[in-house]
DNA sequence: GGACGTTCTGTTTTT
DNA sequence: CAGAACGTCC
């Protein structure tokens, strides 16, 4: 049995899953079958007899985990399931729960999100009285967690005399006192931000030598993948488990090392052999994915760099198409042939949808691009994305829900506090927290015990304060003998949030609602998932959704349907695809604007580049326009520096538009430079029949409203589904923002609608 | 305190 | 352009 499935691997690969003693290193360019590997060797330790859960797998995302148990499933069958198997955050946030009592923490610590820690900031530097246009939310996260992941605290932060030099000079000399602040506060809310999860266990392993041994033992062997995007933080976690038994093997390629701006060291990977003496060293360099033209391209794009370790990534695969470039005068022109060259291409090679990326630097780039597909009726869906758990109306009952589990939890009760209103407004908030301060306690604490405080507040509020406290308790109560399901429904509909989501009947607020539903739908799967279990609570729900993403969810329904891919190029690490399209080769724009500056930052664009290219295992296209929509404006564009950089015997140029163009060839001017051309118009009507909801977009003041600004809504077209109560919309008239349109609804009711952003709100 | 209107400002990638 | 922040009115 043992042998068997070994015979499925070439002689690299087989030699990397085999040495399963001491420290392993594996060099895995991009299509060399590295997750085949990694999931073989943990079923071949696992044949050998070691028991899963002696077995710690850190992979990059959770869905990765997830596939890669379920093939382990396969080859071994149900042991699998107690692999300790995850990404970092998510298997140290489990283990920091055991341990919370050691580091001052309680179990139910909350996880804030990068918007909870930048509310918080922000509250901060306002208490402080500091200038927020010199301390911003987004720069003073992005130091704190660049120096909570090289392991700084505050005070050590603080004695420091170089970085102290450095905010004087930046004119920052107050950021450790926030840093200090903002610790605090996370403390007193019993809550970790993202990079606290890797810092408390990094102290937790420290100063706690029986916990240490006790996984260092429990972890006998240690597998990690995409080793060249972990930090400092994590590297130290791995060194002090591996310490004992050295079993680690890490899998990665330098090459595709793509989170440097968030603290990944590729270092890391660059110096594995000289952390670890004696390691055994893997590389496995043929491609298994692509053709010989994408292997050759993308070889002579990533030899520009000058930091990797030495390999030679082949291919045995046929020659294949040579990749092609095209050019378009804008961005909604480059949309256009990439989704006229996915129908055309879906005819010509009979490919399903499914077999279509379409791969950006930015999120922002998606828009013009969904239009084009919906035209074409194309069917897409956009991956990765804003998170189904960054939406208002799911943070704000999520917000309940942390609330419930953890009374002290800052962000979740600045959320809802008073949503729905309940008139307890900002004033009565600043109020209490600078009692909280000033009494060293939790916000939570001086709602409590109010009248203690004697706030000089009013008496409603304070009344209205007490039934808050009595409210959020009454939920807590619950907690034990409800299951997740039946208390986060008995929660949503005792806020008053599904009775003010419910009245609202704009197809916004439908589909606020809808998305409440959802998120109750999958705490129901929760709850009846495994019946045997103990009770599945609601405190056992929340403790890693914190952590998931919008890929971890419905992915039954969502991961098999037939659809296009559209994503950024990061989140597109470790997927393949037949047929790739990368847009937006624009100079300033992939190269980044913002890292053209060092080589540094130069290589790691680069080496985003070699990751887009090499998904493809047929055909690459690579398309870039002249000018661009952006901010509003748009900009004079030239083609960036990396298409120069493919050899041109791999290279075929395809259509180009350039009908009265007034492109000019001078550099790049940061300015804006308006073009004074109208985008080619639209031959066809568009039609609406998978499209569920009608927005409209905003217009300039002053200028008259037509029916273009409903978006995706041609002049006359009727909208099918009547669920959200819209019919056919007659006029339009008026101004923007009170401009005013007639809407016959299906039983032949009319009534008049004022458009208002992206509401539709109906006045009479 | 809250609704609504106006002005300003940012502008990469994400566990 | 879009969303945040601010200002004005009830």
């Amino acid at each position: 049995m043992e042998n068997d499935f070994l015979a499925h691997l070439n002689p690299e690969q087989r030699g990397a899953v085999e040495a399963t003693e001491g420290p392993v290193m594996i060099i895995a360019g991009a299509g060399s079958g590295k997750t085949r590997v990694l999931t073989y060797r943990i079923a071949h330790l696992i044949n050998k007899g070691v028991d899963p859960y002696q077995i710690l797998s850190l992979t990059f995302t959770n869905k990765a985990a997830r596939e890669m148990k379920e093939r382990i499933g396969h080859l071994i069958g149900d042991g699998a399931r107690d692999l300790w198997m995850g990404t970092f955050h998510s298997v140290f946030a489990r283990l920091l729960r055991r341990e919370a009592s050691k580091i001052g923490y309680p179990a139910n610590f909350s996880i804030y999100d990068t918007d909870d820690s930048k509310t918080l900031l922000k509250s901060i530097v306002k208490e402080m009285g500091l200038n927020d246009t010199a301390y911003k939310a987004s720069g003073l996260l992005g130091r704190i967690s660049s120096i909570k992941t090289v392991l700084m605290s505050p005070k050590e932060y603080m004695n420091d005399i170089q970085y102290q030099n450095e905010d004087r000079a930046a004119r920052r000399e107050h950021f450790g006192a926030i840093y200090e602040t903002y610790n605090k506060r996370l403390y007193k809310s019993s809550a970790m931000d993202f990079d606290d999860l890797l810092y408390h266990t990094n102290i937790l392993l420290r100063d706690h030598p029986e916990s240490l041994l006790k996984y260092q033992n429990m972890f006998r062997y240690i597998l990690v993948d995409e080793y060249q995007d972990t930090n400092f933080s994590q590297y130290m976690i791995l060194r002090q488990l591996a310490a004992r038994h050295l079993n680690i093997c890490v899998v990665g390629d330098d090459a595709q090392s793509i989170y440097a701006f968030r603290g990944a060291n590729i270092q890391n990977i660059l110096n594995f052999q000289k952390h670890y003496s004696d390691t055994q060293v893997f590389k496995l360099e043929q491609n298994y994915r692509s053709t010989k033209n994408i292997v050759n391209a993308a070889n002579q794009v990533i030899s520009k760099n000058r930091d990797q370790l030495k390999k030679t990534v082949w291919t045995s695969n046929e020659e294949g198409e040579k990749i092609r470039v095209s050019r378009a005068f804008s961005d909604s022109e480059e949309g256009r042939q990439i989704a006229q060259s996915i129908f055309d291409t879906r005819i010509s090679k009979q490919a399903k949808n499914k077999e279509f990326a379409i791969l950006y630097r930015t999120n922002a780039q998606s828009r013009p691009l969904e239009e084009a597909l919906r035209k074409l009726n194309i069917p897409y869906r956009i991956y990765g994305g804003l998170s189904f758990y960054q939406r208002k109306e799911i943070k704000d009952l999520m917000a309940y829900f942390r609330l419930t589990v953890n009374h002290h939890d800052e962000e979740a009760l600045r959320r809802v506090i008073n949503y729905p209103i309940r008139g307890i407004g900002d004033t009565t908030f600043d109020k209490m927290i600078v009692a909280a301060a000033d009494n060293d306690v939790s916000i939570w604490t001086v709602m409590e015990n109010i009248a203690d405080f004697n706030l000089p507040v009013q008496t409603r509020a304070i009344e209205k304060i007490k039934e808050f406290v009595t409210l959020i308790k009454s939920f807590h109560a619950l907690l034990p003998d409800y299951s997740a399901y039946k208390l986060a429904d008995y929660i949503a509909s005792n806020t008053g949030i599904m009775k003010e989501l419910y009245q609202d009947r704009t197809p916004e607020g439908v589909n606020r609602m809808e998305n409440i539903q959802e998120l109750l739908n999958g705490l129901k799967d929760f709850t009846e998932k495994d019946p045997e279990a103990e009770m599945p609570t609601l405190d056992k729900f929340m403790e890693d959704v914190a952590l998931l993403t919008s890929e971890d969810i419905n992915e039954d329904e969502e991961q098999n349907t037939d659809k296009v891919l559209l994503m950024t190029i990061h989140a597109a690490k470790g997927l393949e695809f037949n047929y790739v399209y990368i847009g937006g080769l624009e100079e300033n724009l992939f190269p980044s604007q913002m890292a053209i500056m060092s080589r540094e930052e130069l290589e790691e664009e680069r080496r985003l580049f070699y990751v887009a290219i090499t998904r493809a295992k047929k055909q690459a296209n690579l398309s870039y326009s002249i000018s661009r929509y952006r901010y509003g404006n748009a900009l004079s564009c030239e083609p960036s520096r990396f298409l120069e950089e493919i050899p041109a015997d791999c290279v075929e140029n395809i259509a180009t538009y350039s009908p009265n163009e007034s492109y000019s060839q001078s550099s790049f001017d940061r300015r804006p430079k308006v073009f004074n051309v109208t985008p080619p118009p639209v031959s066809k009507p568009i039609s609406l029949t998978n499209k569920k909801l009608v927005s409209l977009k905003k217009v300039t003041a002053g200028a008259p409203v037509d029916n273009s600004h409903l978006t995706g809504l041609a002049a006359g077209a009727k909208v099918e589904h009547d669920r959200f109560g819209i019919g056919e919309v007659i006029t339009v008239e008026g101004h923007y923002p009170n401009s005013k349109a007639i809407v016959m609804f299906e039983n032949g009711e009319k009534k008049q609608l004022l458009l208002r952003f992206a509401h539709l709100k109906v006045l009479s």
